[in-house]
DNA sequence: CGTTGCTATGCAACAAGGTGCATAGCAGGA
DNA sequence: TCCTGCTATGCACCTTGTTGCATAGCAACG
């Protein structure tokens, strides 16, 4: 399991509360790993009692209290032994692919709209990921040494735009194809 | 869910037993919606308690016998159900991408065998998608009426081969920025 | 005859993930 | 004052998914 590994990157990256983890869950991170604040919450009590992370009470002033979790010594050598151990690619789930398989079996057509809300989602995210490109990513690198940290960010953050960039090439490929249908029909 | 859905298509597709399906998931299906022959036998129990599928024992020389299953009026009605209802994109989870923001706070450098071994399986994926693209798909489109199963399998076979090649470029990226941490390191 | 290996089906136990709901502090506006 | 809305944490339940194991037919090989 990497839900574990992934709030333990998230934390060395930045200490935080349950509450902002569970919202950069659901953008820098959560775009190639996603998890709910009920699933975070549960998972940082285990690590808590597993001593991978140290909490501190925060009291802040015209909000709730939080408690700010950052990750311990045996966090630490629990990530560095994942990262050390191969892992198989992950299995994907492409529900849009079954159905497309599926429509041949009911109104082809029907999927055209489908289709371009996907479109227009990958489209939204490809914006918020060039967005992010342009401020964190945009200025020449600095003279200096190579900051491992920000050029491991910015590859990944090239790895989602790659993705965006062909599922929407895709999706384009597959409404041409629903359309070559649609005439005959 | 939606593993009901990609048998339901699988069977539509051709009808077969459990055993056979499970080795489709290893394949074709496989691709983009993963599962195994437990949960694949669990759900297909529960279909045919819920009149989603017809069995059939078909006895067999040579081998043991089979349970035949195919699609029976309320399974297409669920899966037409289905395909008229939006779904969401899906979650991804990309372990490697926790793996590579998280080398920063270890060593970049022991990634590199990893990525590659990644790359690997992406291209050997890659082999095998043109092989069955250029099988199954390699004749120019013969007259007549146009074959809607066909061209939407051949559409989802388009889009894993697009998925592969561009990870295998970013994997390429992935690697070349490891590198450049490597002399300095 | 015993072993290996593929076909074929399945259970039990556990781990992980998702849904719905509950609680509570505090700010700001109607 | 009440309501809305954001911050913040959490429980209970249920569904899915994974792992390990068990059984059994039959073929091929040594």
């Amino acid at each position: 399991m990497a839900l574990e590994h992934a709030i333990l990157v998230s934390l060395l990256e930045k200490p935080g509360s349950g509450y902002e983890l569970a919202r950069r869950f659901e953008r820098s991170i959560g775009y190639f790993w996603t998890a709910t604040h009920q699933q975070i919450y549960r998972v940082l009590k285990r690590m808590e009692s597993d001593g991978w992370v140290d909490v501190r009470e925060v009291p802040q002033y015209g909000r709730p209290d939080k408690k700010e979790y950052s990750v311990a010594g045996p966090g630490r050598e629990a990530l560095s032994a994942w990262l050390h151990e191969p892992t198989e690619p992950d299995s994907v789930r492409h529900d849009l692919a079954v159905k497309i398989r599926g429509a041949a079996f009911d109104d082809p057509a029907a999927l055209i709209s489908e289709v371009e809300r996907h479109r227009q989602a990958h489209t939204d995210r490809l914006e918020h990921y060039l967005a992010g490109a342009a401020r964190d990513f945009g200025d020449p690198p600095a003279d200096g040494p190579i900051d491992a940290e920000r050029e491991l960010q910015h590859v990944v953050l090239r790895g989602g735009i790659a993705y965006e960039r062909m599922m929407i090439a895709w999706l384009d490929d597959v409404l041409a194809t629903l359309a070559g249908f649609a005439p005959g029909h």
